[in-house]
DNA sequence: GCTAGACCCTGTAGTTACTACAAGGTCAAG
DNA sequence: CTTGACCTTGTAGTAACTACAGGGTCTAGC
């Protein structure tokens, strides 16, 4: 199949699967004579691995190393679970930096009355 | 004061400030005979002002128009609070989208057992 | 007087993970 | 034979900095 094909199929934009061959994530596609890449069913579970990866958040960088790992013929538990673990504590870090922020947010806002007062404190709380 | 006093008070990288002044977050600081940039109290000011809604995750853009806000000699409330509500968002839909994250890997992770298993299925389940 | 070191300047390139062209080649249908 | 959809490459843009390279300035010590 082409890539136009393998875009819908996976729903994914065209530039970013060529974008993915080139930074070496996504192996290199077969090219035709007339020098369009010519895709099998071996490339779309690597670019649905890939595209999965990323919705968990999973880093370009912790992408190869999955990639890595499953190229494997019997891939170590192991190092698996631990990459997991790593990117868990990622994803948790992030949440509770984003957890601060709201309630911080939230108490600057409650300043506000609603927005109706007439010389918000919110900008002078900022200034310092 | 010179650029490296202001670093030091604010713990802000000198790259960074001269950052905000390239784009025209801060005021352009004044310049003394030898060219060197020259701050006073009310850039101290502003870095702050920047700096703290940063930290509060506000955007390049956001941080814009709060500025824009409290450059203004009676900011409107409405506006602040109107700021606050839909940068609370953000940070909520941001929330929300780690958490769905850490389910999934959690989940993932529970089929590795402690990483003791000959066959990881993770990669597998990843492959689809 | 001279030099070492700390400080400052500009401008450019790198980072992450794409996205958006511009300028051109290929192919099937009408 | 031309229109339009598809494909190619390469470059530049995004957010928000960070890291130099290559230079100028100033102060202290010898
Ligand atoms: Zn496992
Ligand atoms: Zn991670
Ligand atoms: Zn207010
Ligand atoms: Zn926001």
């Amino acid at each position: 199949m082409r890539i136009g094909q393998l875009s819908a199929d996976c729903d994914c934009p065209v530039e970013t699967i060529r974008y993915y061959e080139k930074i070496g994530l996504l192996p290199q596609a077969v090219r035709r004579a007339n020098g369009y890449r010519s895709y099998d069913e071996m490339h779309r579970k690597w670019l649905q691995f890939i595209l999965r990866s990323r919705a968990l958040g999973f880093s370009q960088d912790e992408v190869r190393q999955l990639t890595d790992l499953a190229h494997q013929q019997r891939p170590a538990c192991a190092d698996v679970y631990e990459l997991l673990d790593a990117h868990i504590n990622d994803v948790q870090t992030k949440i509770r930096e984003l957890k601060r922020m709201r309630l911080a947010l939230s108490r600057l806002q409650a300043q506000c009355h609603d927005g109706t007062l007439h010389d918000c404190p919110v900008i002078d709380e900022l200034m310092g």
